[in-house]
DNA sequence: TTAACTTTTACGTTGCGTGAACGTGC
DNA sequence: AGCACGTTCACGCAACGTAAAAGTTA
């Protein structure tokens, strides 16, 4: 039966955490590097990283926030804001209306395109007049 | 009064091609890099770009693809097509039509993005209790 | 000579995935 | 001793932008 090492009694490793969360080990080191959880990993004297069971929380809340279209340096923004003990909202809102502006931006060029498109295949030449080939690349696509 | 060296009488440095086409110095040569351009470009004996003026049409198909939504892999598979001899209308037409595909399912996660990104501020709560404030970033954002 | 142009090399961007080579722990 | 697990580089992707250091010249 083995002795308890000191107070290690609620830390996991970087594979439990994965597995628990959802996420890669990679993409865990890599949130690491950012600085996106420093508050809630140490290391072991063998250089493992060790994870507060509240890493859970934090994860969480990337995951969420990049579902809504935040950036992982935005998402850094929101977190260091919290890790001094302040209340992020604020600056969540008003991030959160900036990307429903763009997200409505992105729909609106992503229709204009779809509209291109479709007119491109809907007046498509299938064989198209000698003269043209040898000017263009694919004739379809040239205005001239 | 300089000679005029070979049949050099048309050929155009870089940035001369990038100044008519619109594109710049760099992406050029990135083009060139990936072997869009290939062609339609030689070398001075000074190590000089030269470019044949046909070279406008071909930036000009790679421009217009590219608004549509093609990436520049499948540009260059489709330049190496016409490169051939042959005509690359029949895979360009293929690609246009998986790009509506895609167009289609981007509006349509991004519909459900704005949906949501709008359901989260409209029952915001400027001011959350105090016990859900300890367990989350921005009780805002957590559903629990 | 200089200004303006050109060249190649290499790193930054965003969010990781994919090894390589090696140390740790049970 | 083995095997799963951990570590740190370091490169790959997409489409270029941004210097840096050096050679060319309509």
């Amino acid at each position: 039966m083995a002795m308890r090492t000191l107070a290690s009694g609620e830390l996991l490793k970087i594979g439990q955490v994965a597995r628990q969360s959802g996420l890669s080990v990679k993409t865990l080191r890599y949130y690491e590097d950012l600085g996106l959880l420093t508050p809630a990993v140490e290391r072991s004297r063998s250089g493992y990283r060790l994870f507060r069971p509240q890493i859970f929380n934090r994860l969480a809340f990337i995951k969420r926030s990049q579902a809504l279209g935040l950036s992982l340096s935005e998402i850094r923004e929101i977190l260091e804001i919290r890790d001094r003990g302040e209340l992020p909202c604020g600056v969540v809102k008003q991030r959160l209306r900036q990307k429903l502006q763009t997200i409505r931006e992105q729909i609106h060029a992503l229709e204009i395109l779809q509209l291109e498109v479709q007119s491109i295949l809907s007046g498509w030449q299938e064989h198209p007049s000698p003269d043209r080939i040898e000017r263009t690349i694919c004739p379809n696509l040239q205005t001239d």
